[in-house]
RNA sequence: GCUCCGGUAGUGUAGUCCGGCCAAUCAUGUCGGCCUUUCGAGCCGAUGACUCGGGUUCGAAUCCCGGCCGGAGCACCA
């Protein structure tokens, strides 16, 4: 025993090379398994065999929101990888949870995400198709039709008891099913049937097909007859041929609720990926939330930037960049991810830095005189767009000695030399701003602080929305005039912002220091 | 309550399937330094994690059991 542990303890104590080496001197055969390579960064997809066939289904009942970018980045990504196709599906088999506009909100905010798909299709063009398959499931006699109330069913079937409907033939179900459409809400349901004795309740003969006497945004009174989203989604992944479902772990059990409908027909079940749940510090993802907080009036629409909507993201300046970054490292881990600001804002400074030019703006803006300003300092200031990429030329500032300075700039800075970027330095002192030197060197000599500053004869009105949604009223230097909307810029030592619109006023999102 | 699932630094992630090269990767954040006419960026450095307890094993982030914590589902929504 002691000397095994000896020997061992020996072994352990040489390099793996000299292990390996000793290894083929005793002429052991390398048994040593191979692991397979992983492509960097989103893990492969199981059971891959040539092209895949991949789908983003939202529900239209409102813009996308940065959860379904997951979905469709991570789809569109895998599309990508392998070749293959991405359906866009809407999911409008519920006519009471559809927002008529969110059909082409959500082909907006796709393509706003650079998300292309191969085919798009609408649910509720085929709900006929979902009624044949239903017929079809009924005379494999594994569907009938329930007319139990539905606390009556809940109580038999938690305690894995069928209910007088199960045992119906398939003529009296055919007969009931042809009835359904004269029936009222409620009054029947097709469901199809599983295991009764399944561990989970949840699974146990779930509802197919239900009665809705509600006006259908996109095809009004056509039918009362619908497909719950279980069926629907089996239906049509079997119908498109859909190799691999990636969807979110609440989909855990209707995963498995839609592999007995898979059996119940005889197709091929696909690969089922769940991915955990999303969550966003500060904001409220749900579209219901949203909504409800817009139509109180506590919300400015959909793009208001506390929202967690596509638009409000994109309106505050995070590119679609940052958010495919984002969502390639979260990939596709059932484990719960919180999402900070810190953590967008960083990948989204990465992509900003050096696109965006800089530009002088101050938001508590204070007007000074300073004063015994040589003439020799005046003129038009020459500065950079960008410090790294002179190529992109200068902006010129008019320089005559009345200046807007930031009011906290000017308290931090009081009695203290303060140089004025590329201008030069002042000290502000008993209410008056008076002239010190010029140089840069002076300034360093004094550590001075460096600071933005606007010319005042020639200055321009600008709001910026921060992400609270407050507004900052300040003033910018002339050549933002150059800019136009959606152009993202740097307010240097106020952060990055995007320029939304120029008329009728200047208003910048601010997006993040 | 029932069913199922998860837990690696502040956050996100790699590694877990197939135990040893893991005193654990990368990113972001934070702190410090250098540089820079921004409190930005860049460069350099620092920081900081295997949920806990048992078991198996020569060896456990990795396998097994239990606890704790967290999440999802339990609809005639999707």
């Amino acid at each position: 025993m002691k000397l095994a542990a000896e020997i061992v303890e020996e072994v352990n104590s040489l390099t793996l090379e000299k292990q390996n080496l000793e290894i083929e001197k005793k002429g052991f055969q390398e048994t040593i398994k191979e692991k397979k390579a992983e492509e960097k960064g989103l893990i492969d997809l199981p059971h891959v065999e040539g092209e895949v066939v991949l789908r983003f289904a939202p529900n239209p009942s409102g813009p996308l929101h940065i959860g379904h970018a997951r979905a469709a980045i991570l789809n569109h990504e895998y599309v990508k990888r392998y070749g293959g196709n991405l359906i866009l599906r809407l999911e409008d088999t519920d006519p009471r949870r559809i927002d008529p506009e969110a059909y082409h909100m959500i082909d907006e905010d796709l393509t706003w995400l650079g998300v292309e798909w191969q085919k798009k299709i609408i649910q509720s063009n085929r709900i006929a198709l979902y009624h044949q398959y239903a017929e079809k499931l009924i005379k494999l006699g594994q569907a009938y039709m329930c007319t139990c109330p539905g606390d009556e069913f809940r109580k038999l079937k938690d305690n894995s008891q069928a209910c007088s409907c199960r045992d119906l033939s398939i003529a009296d179900n055919l007969k009931r099913w042809k009835e359904m459409p004269f029936m009222s809400e409620g009054e029947a349901v097709l469901r199809v049937k599983t295991d009764l004795q399944h561990k989970n309740p949840a699974i146990r003969d779930w509802v197919a097909m239900r009665i809705v006497d509600f006006e259908h945004p996109r095809i009004g009174t056509k039918f009362k007859v619908y497909p719950m989203m279980n069926f629907a989604v089996t239906v049509d992944d079997h119908l498109l041929n859909i190799t691999h479902v990636l969807r979110g772990k609440d989909h855990l059990a209707n995963s498995e609720k839609q592999k007995y409908l898979y059996h119940h027909f005889g197709w091929t079940v696909p690969e089922f990926i769940h991915y955990g749940r999303l969550k966003m510090e500060d904001v409220a993802l749900s579209t219901s939330q949203a909504r409800k907080g817009i139509d109180d009036g506590v919300y400015t629409g959909w793009d208001d930037p506390r929202l967690g909507t596509l638009r409000a993201i994109s309106k505050r300046g995070i590119k679609k960049e940052t958010l495919k970054e984002l969502m390639l490292e979260i990939g596709v881990k059932i484990a719960d991810t919180t999402i900070t600001w810190k953590k967008i804002y960083g990948l989204n400074r990465n992509i900003l830095e050096e696109k965006a030019n800089r530009y002088f703006a101050v938001f508590h803006p204070q007007k000074l005189t300073i004063k015994g300003l040589p003439e020799s300092s005046k003129g038009i200031i020459k500065r950079l767009k960008h410090p790294d990429f002179p190529d992109r030329g200068y902006r010129m500032l008019p320089f005559n000695g009345i200046v807007y300075l930031d009011q906290t700039d000017l308290e931090r800075n009081e009695n203290k030399v303060l140089r004025l970027m590329d201008a030069v330095n002042i000290i502000f002192k008993d209410e008056k701003t008076v002239f010190h030197s010029s140089s840069l060197e002076q300034a360093r000599k004094y550590k001075a602080h460096i600071v933005q500053w606007v010319p005042a004869t020639s200055s321009q009105d600008v709001e910026l929305v921060m992400p609270d949604n407050t507004i900052l009223k300040g003033l910018a230097e002339p050549s933002i005039t150059e800019l136009n909307p959606n152009d993202v810029v740097q307010l240097e030592r106020v952060g990055f912002a995007r320029l939304d619109e120029i008329q009728p006023k200047k208003r910048f999102y601010f997006a993040h220091k």
